[in-house]
DNA sequence: GGCGAGGGTTTGATCGTTCCAAGGACTGGC
DNA sequence: GCCAGTCCTTGGAACGATCAAACCCTCGCC
C-alpha cells in the first residue's frame, strides 16, 4: 500500500489539499460537516503527514535537544536516568520527541552542536539539565533567541530564562528537623566546597534548622566538612568528624557522602543517624535515608515551560520558572540517638 | 544571515547545485578542481545541508530509534545509562542521531510506535535492548524490513537478526574460577527462575566451573536458590543459604541480589565472599566484586551492525552477532575463605 | 438591484534537497 | 577533421507539506 498523502486524502474527501490540512491544523476554518467528511478519509487512509515535509516548509521540528552528558560516577547518573524518562514521555504526550546529543563537559564544543543541531535539524528548544554559574552555554541561546529550559537555576545574576528546579536548602532543612524531632541535637554536616553553588544552598538548610534549634553560626563551622563528592572523601571526612565532633547525627549533601558515611560508620558502636540526597538506589539499597528529588514533576514542569513558549500563543511569559520541594525518605539510618 | 543554501553555494563557486551536491555526497564523479572550488564555497557561507529537505527526497532521515525503558529498579538501569550514553556517541560521530520514544512493557503499544515513528519520521532503524522469549516486536519488524540490533540474544528459535550481547556464562564462570583460585570449594550460587533465559545462561558458568572443580550437577542443585531479582529476596535467600549450604562464597547473578547477600552478612562473623554482576553504581559504593559488561564496546557493535546493514554497499550480512566476554572487576568483597 | 463583507474553499508558489535525462566539453582513434 | 566515447555538468521535476492570495458563494444593506 503507498503511503497516504494529503493530496490522496483530499481526492478522497472530494476537497482540496489546503482544506484537509486546515482540518488538522485549523479546524476553526473548516466547516463541520467537511471536516467529518475529510476526516473520515484519513482514517480510511491511515493517513498521517510527514513531518520532514512539514519541517520544511514551516521550519519547526517538533523535536527537542536533550544532552547525555559523559558518565561520570554513575551514582548521581541515576537521577538524570529517571529525568530523561519522564521528559521523554511528557513531550511524546505533547507531540514532541526527544534527541539526544552527546558533548564533552566544554561549552563550546556543546554550543557548536547547538549549531549544527538547529541549522541541519530545526530543533524547537532544549533541555538543558547541569547549568553552572557564569554558564557560556545559556547566553548563547539567549542571543539567538532559542527556547530552552534549564533544570537547575541560573545562580549567577546571567539573563533570566526558564526554569525547573528543587529547593535543596528546603530538603536539607527537613532532613536536618526530622533528626532534630528524633531528639538529635549535634548535627554535622558532610558538604560540598564554598564555590558550589548548589552544596551552598543545600548547606543552608542544615544552617537554617540547626540555628532554629539554638545553635550559632560560628558553632556550626566547626561541626561541618566541606570537600568535594565522592564515596572516599565521605569515608576520610566522617571519620574527621567522629574524631573532632562527635556528633550523634550526619546530613550529606549527596548519596555519595552519605554512603561514604555509612561504610566509616559500619565499624562504631552506636552509629550516629545519616541522611544522603538524592534517593539513589543505592540509598534504597543500603537502607540509606535520602531526600528526594520530584523528578517527574520537575520534568512536567520542564516540558510545559519550553512549550508554552513554543505552542503559546505569543504571550510568551519569558521569565517563568519553578521551584519543587523535595520530600524526604526514611529509611533505617534514621536511627533515634543512643543515650 | 540568511541560511545557506545548495543553490547559494552553487552560485559561488561558479557550478550547478548538483555539482555541489555530489561533491558531498559522490565526490567521485566530480572534477578535483572543481570539488576543491566548492569546498571553499561551502566554506565560505559556513553552508550545511537542510536535514529535513535531504529527508523528503530520499525517504532516509539518518536518525535511529531507541526506547527509554519504564523505570524500575533503579540499579540495573545505571547499565542502559552507560549503553545509551555510548550508542548516542557512537552514532553521533557516523552521522547518525538517536531519537528517544517512551512506551509501557506491551509489544503492541511499542509496535505501534514503530509504525508511528517510521511512517511519520522515517526512522532508519531501531536499537532494541530488552527482548524476550518469542518477541513480538523483532518478528513484526523484520517482516516489514525495517533494520534493527538488539542488545540482548534471540534466545528462541525466532528468525535471525543482527544482535550484540554480553556471555554471562562466561561472566559468572570468571568470577567462579576467580574464588576457586582464592581457595574457596563450597561456593553457592544466588540465582533467577529456571524461566529466565538470562539468568539460567549465567548459571550455567557457576556449573561449569563447579563441575570442573569436581562437584557434581545433583551436588550444585543443592547449593542454589532461585528466585527473582531484588534487594530484599537476596537478604532471605542467603540466609537460607548460609544455614543450608554454609558457603564459604556466593556468586550472585545480580548485583542486587548480591547486595542483599552483602546485607545478611553483616552480622556474620568471617563473611563468605560475594561476587554480583554488571558492575553497578552499587558494587562500586560497598565495595562489592562484580563483573562488568563491556557496555561501551557492546554499543559500538550494535551501532556497526545496525549502519552496515544502513549503509552498506548492499551485502548486508543479515546474520551478523557478536558475543562479547565480561571481565571481573575484583574488589574487597572477594575474601579468601576464613580457616 | 448592485455592492461590500466575510466565511469557506481552492489555486499556485515555495521550502532545500536529490533524481533523472539530456547537454556540453574534451579526448583519442581513424 | 570528424565521430564515438568518456567524463562532467546542467536544468527541470519531484518529495509532501504550508503559506498567501484569489476565488466563489451567500447574505445584508442601501
Amino acid at each position: 500500500m503507498p503511503r497516504a498523502t494529503l493530496e490522496l486524502v483530499a481526492a478522497r474527501a472530494g476537497v482540496s489539499r489546503q482544506t484537509v490540512s486546515n482540518v488538522l491544523n485549523s479546524p476553526q476554518l473548516v466547516a463541520a460537516e467537511t471536516a467529518e467528511r475529510v476526516r473520515a478519509a484519513i482514517e480510511e487512509l491511515d493517513y498521517r503527514p510527514h513531518l520532514a515535509a512539514r519541517q520544511l516548509r514551516t521550519r519547526r521540528s517538533h523535536v527537542l535537544g536533550l544532552r547525555v552528558p559523559p558518565v561520570v560516577d554513575g551514582i548521581n547518573g541515576a537521577v538524570l536516568d529517571r529525568f530523561l524518562h519522564a521528559v521523554t514521555e511528557q513531550a511524546q504526550e505533547r507531540g514532541y520527541r526527544i534527541l539526544l546529543y552527546a558533548a564533552p563537559d566544554v561549552d563550546e564544543v556543546e554550543i557548536a552542536q547547538y549549531d549544527e543541531l538547529l541549522e541541519t535539524a530545526d530543533l524547537d528548544g532544549f533541555v538543558l539539565n547541569n547549568i553552572r554559574l557564569g554558564d557560556t552555554r545559556t547566553s548563547w541561546l539567549t542571543e539567538r533567541g532559542v527556547p530552552f529550559v534549564t533544570f537547575g537555576r541560573p545562580w549567577g545574576a546571567q539573563g533570566a530564562h526558564p526554569w525547573v528546579d528543587v529547593d535543596g536548602a528546603a530538603g536539607v532543612r527537613l532532613a536536618t528537623e526530622h533528626l532534630l524531632g528524633l531528639g538529635h541535637r549535634r548535627i554535622a554536616l558532610l558538604g560540598w566546597p564554598q564555590d558550589d553553588v548548589v552544596g551552598t544552598d543545600r548547606r543552608r538548610g542544615w544552617v537554617d534548622a540547626m540555628t532554629a534549634a539554638g545553635w550559632t553560626e560560628d558553632q556550626l563551622l566547626g561541626m561541618q566538612t566541606l570537600q568535594r563528592d565522592g564515596v572516599e572523601v565521605g569515608v576520610s571526612a566522617t571519620h574527621r568528624l567522629l574524631a573532632d565532633v562527635g556528633p550523634t547525627a550526619i546530613v550529606a549533601v549527596s548519596d555519595s557522602l552519605a554512603l561514604g558515611a555509612s561504610v566509616a560508620l559500619r565499624a562504631v558502636a552506636d552509629p550516629p543517624a545519616v541522611i544522603g540526597f538524592d534517593d539513589t538506589p543505592v540509598a534504597a539499597a543500603v537502607d540509606l535515608s535520602s531526600v528526594a528529588q520530584p523528578l517527574v514533576e520537575a520534568a512536567e514542569h520542564a516540558v510545559s515551560l519550553l512549550l508554552s513558549r513554543l505552542d503559546g500563543d505569543g504571550t510568551h511569559l519569558v521569565e517563568q520558572h519553578r521551584l519543587l520541594t523535595p520530600h524526604l525518605v526514611v529509611r533505617g539510618s534514621s536511627r533515634p540517638p543512643a543515650r
